[in-house]
DNA sequence: CCATCACATTGATGATTGTCAATGTATTGT
DNA sequence: ACAATACATTGACAATCATCAATGTGATGG
């Protein structure tokens, strides 16, 4: 006899944990500044780009900008990496795969 | 030589606009209540599935779940069919293009 | 016409958010 | 040690948000 168990994860709905964690890397991404900052670190590659040049482009503060990369690093979305006094940021590879199999299906 | 007009769209970085309005459409995304309620009608396939069902799930009041319709529709996401008393919701196909885009580069 | 059912709207409340000026904290070069 | 640079934190404010109780609206059936 089938019951919930035998259900592949994939088939069932949406459960709150998941509903919470995905809506949080969502929430991440529901700001056009931070879409505009995460797409310039993607850019970037794998070196990664010095967020003393993301400040200019978005024309928003520099608070404001470390604000919405602290948000991106603790959605899980982006790292930084210290060199000297700068901070180098890049995209956390696989990070957005829940994201994109929930968008994609 | 090369001006900025010769860089396909798909390689420039993104602009303010396009920035928005893919913003609101993970804000849509960014909440566990409307991301349940979304994979549920989605699961309903063309048929769709009446917003009555989605209330007890949810474990949210009716006023609730018909706001985060409401956010859902705004947004593009879902769109609904009256059936006598009834509003059948099925999403809109196509609506998570830019979105799936975004995120699969 | 009236009661009922399905759903939307209103109004209120507590919580979260985006923004910036001011200030704090490392790190580097002198 | 000191000044300068890069970045973070704090504190404040207006705006937006998630939620629900109460109420409104529109359709159905008797």
């Amino acid at each position: 006899m089938a019951t919930a168990k035998t259900i592949p994860l994939s088939k069932r709905p949406l459960n709150d944990a998941s509903a919470g964690d995905l809506a949080n890397v969502f929430a991440a991404l529901a700001d056009p500044v931070r879409l505009r900052l995460f797409d310039l670190v993607r850019r970037a590659g794998e070196t990664g780009v010095c967020s003393c040049d993301l400040v200019e482009p978005l024309e928003r503060s520099q608070p404001t900008i470390s604000h919405h990369l602290k948000v991106l690093r603790e959605a899980g979305l982006v790292e930084s990496r210290r060199e000297g006094t700068w901070l180098w940021y890049s995209v956390v590879s696989d990070a957005l795969d829940d994201a994109n199999a929930f968008v994609q299906s």
